[in-house]
RNA sequence: GCGCCGAUAGUGUAGUGGUUAUCACUAGGCGUUGCCAACGCCUAAACCCGGGUUCGAAUCCCGGUCGGCGCACCA
């Protein structure tokens, strides 16, 4: 095994070399957090939001919807990202340096004026020293800095609208048009898999923090008392490693536990929570991630989102940015939803019919608004409510209405005692959030695939992509470009593509040279048409990782293919 | 965003205030080659952008962009 320097740095080179990633608009100059995926990236992209929707849409049945990337003010508004997605920043008028007002006032030992107009926050400023340079402040600027990228909607501004920072709130505020297309009955979910948006102050890290990025979000709406999962036991002995709250605190290692354990024990808040985690886990070993270098770390609670019941986030080991954050598994209970609720003025609730209906004695108590108009006047509408919620005696009832004590008479109401069928309840689901990176999910994928080795004094660079996460899946080489060996080899790459297969046909140089170039974008399989192709119809099947060859009748070469690429068939198994 | 450092063919690099900018790999073409980056010949390909200093700037200076590191930021 050749050392490996900086895998970072190699397999960005790689990426960008071979058409996997490319910086943004290069030939201007590039803008930092905006990539380009190039021809081999954008397959691989689309492979692997496709197994995401293998699991998500196919196997969980939650359909995925599409929704704007642009929304308008008042659904961030409700979802807390006008406030909560941006900062009071303000500029040391001495060294230039942009800071975290909230930050330079804790730092001072100061009060925050949270709440403050800009002014108020500039009049505590000016007293405390800047944390950067240590000069007292004096006159600074304050101002908003949002995380959000805002635009306007139409001519003359009319509309604020933001690029969305989450494909979350498009669940969200569909909410009531999903619920009625999965005909009013939780649990149910839907998915979503789209670009977001967040102006980072300053993104680095390649691919690992981008202002413009993939994310593949699942909202799975549960009833608030039902956190069971209804096909828990698929994952319930799926061992995952697991780094808990207490483990962080005690600072041991993540430990592998199954997830039926870890939810008996009160480790993983829910079912729910601990089938996502699992499923993950299986999304990611799938595409290529190391299990090895997996874990899910839970959210401290002061790190957690204060309506959060529980939170993990999947992470993967990177040698040059240690664990870094691919998936978020959140249970977010109803906040999203009675937020919009209450900025909507709509309900976001679903009816749960009892399975039995409940027989419950309501008393009534129905104000006589013939007898209260003219004795109350202005103040009848008033005085009515508050009867409503009295308690009636046998000579009438006491109110207060704005202070003062109001004696009611019985002839002004009438207590009517009922029985009532009560068939259910409205209730505001719970939210299970799954949430994904799928640019992230990329780079563990190309960096966990990545290896050097060292072949008779050669160096050989080799994506280990698994076959079916691969861009291209096949290559055809005829050994020479000639003797009729080339028409065997384009009427092979025709029949493959047929199969909807990736087939690249290539001539060019010695064929070990081919065979390193498809190495390197990770194709897991070459195809060579030798002389002996002419006499009996075989071809050699070469697979990446070991370079072995099994030889195989031509004609059979695309179903072969076909199922190795599916995984229901390996390479060893042909030699027999 | 601040500070420090850097930027030369597709990749990795050498080098210089003054002729045609070095080398290797890669890529394309031709020949050769009967299964793992073989060989020969040929070809293509670069001084990040803008301004300044200068007779002359890719080289020196300033600004910008991008990248690296540290700080800050990272729902």
């Amino acid at each position: 095994m050749v050392v490996m320097t900086d895998i970072y740095e190699n397999v960005m080179e790689l990426a960008k070399r071979r058409g996997f990633i490319w910086p943004a608009a290069e030939c201007y100059g590039s803008v930092a957090g905006f990539v380009d995926y190039g021809p081999l990236g954008a397959m691989m992209k689309r492979k692997i939001e496709n197994i995401w929707r293998d699991f998500y849409v196919v196997r969980e049945g939650y359909y995925e919807i599409e929704c704007p990337t642009i929304g308008i003010e008042p659904i961030f508004v409700a979802s807390g990202h006008v406030k909560g997605f941006s900062d009071i920043m303000c500029q040391c008028p001495h060294c230039g340096e942009y800071l975290r007002a909230d930050h330079v006032v804790a730092a001072a030992g100061g009060k925050w004026p949270g709440g403050g107009s800009h002014d108020a926050i500039a009049e505590v400023l000016r007293h405390v020293p800047c944390t950067s340079c240590g000069t007292k402040l004096g006159p600074v600027a304050v101002f908003d800095f949002n995380l959000m990228f805002q635009t306007s909607i139409g001519p003359g501004s009319q509309r604020k609208g933001y690029l969305r920072p989450e494909t979350a709130q498009g669940m969200f505020t569909d909410f009531g048009r999903l619920l009625r297309f999965y005909r009013d009955k939780l649990p149910f979910g839907a998915v979503q898999i789209g670009k977001a948006f967040r102006n980072e102050i300053s993104p680095r890290q390649g691919m690992i923090r981008l202002r413009e990025f993939t994310q593949a979000e699942a909202e799975i709406f549960v009833h608030p008392g039902e956190k069971n999962h209804p096909s828990f036991a698929r994952y319930r002995g799926y061992r995952v490693p697991l780094l808990s709250c207490l483990h962080q605190q005690q600072g041991q290692e993540p430990e592998l536990i199954p997830m039926g354990d870890a939810v008996r024990a009160g480790i993983i808040a829910s079912e729910y929570v601990a089938y996502y985690i699992a499923l993950t886990h299986d999304i990611l070993v799938t595409i290529g991630v190391d299990p090895a270098k997996i874990r899910f770390r839970q959210h401290m609670m002061d790190e957690r989102a204060h309506y959060a019941a529980d939170c993990w986030d999947a992470e993967f080991h990177s040698p040059r940015f240690g664990w870094v954050e691919v998936v978020g598994i959140a249970d977010r209970t109803d906040y999203d939803l009675k937020a919009h609720a209450a900025h909507s003025g709509l309900s976001f609730t679903a009816y749960i019919p009892y399975e039995t209906p409940l027989v419950v004695q309501r008393r009534r108590i129905i104000p006589n608004m013939g007898r209260l108009g003219p004795r109350f006047r202005n103040r009848a509408k008033k005085v009515a409510e508050a009867i409503e919620h009295g308690i009636p005696g046998d000579q009438g009832m006491e109110i207060t209405l704005e202070n003062e004590l109001i004696h009611v008479p019985p002839e002004l109401y009438e207590v009517k005692d009922e029985t009532v069928e009560v068939r259910g309840e409205e209730v505001v689901p719970h939210v299970i959030e799954p949430s994904y990176g799928i640019d992230r999910m990329i780079y563990a994928v190309l960096e966990h695939s990545y290896t050097e080795e060292e072949v008779e004094g050669e160096l050989r660079r080799v994506l280990r992509f698994p076959p079916w996460v691969a861009p291209v899946q096949v290559a055809v080489f005829p050994l020479m470009p000639r003797d009729g060996l080339d028409e065997f080899a384009h009427t092979l790459v025709d029949s493959l593509a047929a199969e909807n297969m990736v087939a690249e046909y290539d001539d060019n140089g010695a064929i070990g040279r081919r065979y390193r170039r498809q190495d390197e974008v990770g194709t897991p399989y070459a195809i060579t048409i030798d002389y002996e192709t002419k006499d009996d119809g075989t071809v050699t099947i070469r697979e990446r990782d070991s370079m072995a060859q099994v030889r195989v009748p031509i004609e059979k070469v695309p179903e072969i293919l076909r199922s190795l690429i599916r995984g229901t068939l390996t390479f060893s198994q042909l030699n027999v």
